[in-house]
DNA sequence: ACCTGAACACCGTTCAAGT
DNA sequence: ACCTGAACACCGTTCAAGT
């Protein structure tokens, strides 16, 4: 059977889910589709080529429509989906932060946030910083949420320690647009 | 000839900074010392507890004396000395970076921020998100960095780049250091 | 205690050849 | 255009056997 470059996406997104992104292997891929590996290479001219599009494709899948509102509260609003994204799928914080420390894709949250600072009139220097700053949060604590989550696969009451991870996850967001507020222009500090 | 565990880790850290992470495989560094890969397995349970001592054996060599002074000051010291480590040997941060998030070693600088926060008298819950906000930050910056650095090893003038980039984690830091410093105890806002 | 050598069960990628 | 099948050059790990 022949297939295309968005089947492939879809069948590698759902090996990932199912098995887990060591799991994800140009062998395993092709034979879920029914292919010798090597076919895959038709569609993409590497794994991480691959991996790239995987990443870009739970991002996609994870869009949410933007309330406007103050610069906060739109960052806010983007790093929660940035996070929300990657912990619906097995493995996506490994996944996205991968592929977007390597830049072979996942370039889109930097973009957004970029713009968000630069709509609030955040001085130049601040705007790439700011936006790598939140980023990394993002990216450091979900891997290491999810890892957790993933972890605690075996009993005991996962409820509270979610409700942590959450809290967890909102206070640090909290400590960095506290120092965003601290240098943002006068008038615009809307935070405390 | 017979080996210990520190003639092996010591090589190993020789391999990655001559060859790279993905160049480091139990094969590689055995034959590197004049075994079987096999025999690695006397020393070190797996590959991945290897990697463990290798990232904690990198951070040790980057130990410096601390000087006392303010939280801030404290902490832009330790996030310093962090990096810095990362930097002095070829794909540091990606490795230190990965075993820190498997719980496999490299928890001595959580421990360390975690102490001064504790010291500075934060509130109990801001101390552990602040210590790993601080290090997702380090984490991130710093493996972007390496990447960066990495990639251009072509010609063009490098150092401008450098400076823009260590310009840029001092930047990202005072960010999440005025975010500590909206809720550090009343008198001890050293900041601003 | 420390190591060899062979084996097991895999990898990503290339490439001539097929339809 | 899309795929097969074989090959190349590797992996981490286990284990009986050697010294």
């Amino acid at each position: 059977m022949r297939h295309h470059r968005d089947d492939i996406v879809e069948r590698a997104v759902r090996v990932l889910d199912d098995h887990g992104l060591a799991s994800l292997t140009m062998r395993r891929l092709g034979s879920e589709l029914g292919l010798q590996a090597s076919a895959i290479y038709h569609h993409f001219p590497s794994k991480q080529v691959l991996l790239g599009a995987v990443a870009d494709e739970l991002l996609a899948r994870g869009r949410r429509p933007r309330a406007a509102g103050a610069w906060d509260d739109r960052l806010v609003e983007a790093c929660y989906e940035l996070r929300d994204a990657m912990l619906a799928y097995r493995d996506g914080a490994d996944l996205v932060a991968t592929v977007y420390a390597f830049g072979l894709g996942a370039q889109g949250p930097a973009e957004e946030l970029e713009e968000i600072l630069a709509d609030a009139g955040f001085d130049e220097s601040l705007v790439g910083v700011g936006a790598r700053t939140l980023l990394h949060f993002v990216f450091g604590h979900t891997f290491e949420e999810q890892t957790a989550m993933q972890a605690g696969s075996d009993g005991a009451v996962i409820g509270d320690a979610a409700l942590d991870r959450t809290g967890d996850f909102d206070l640090g967001l909290g400590l960095v647009l506290d120092g965003l507020a601290v240098h943002a222009p006068a008038g615009r500090r809307v935070r405390g």
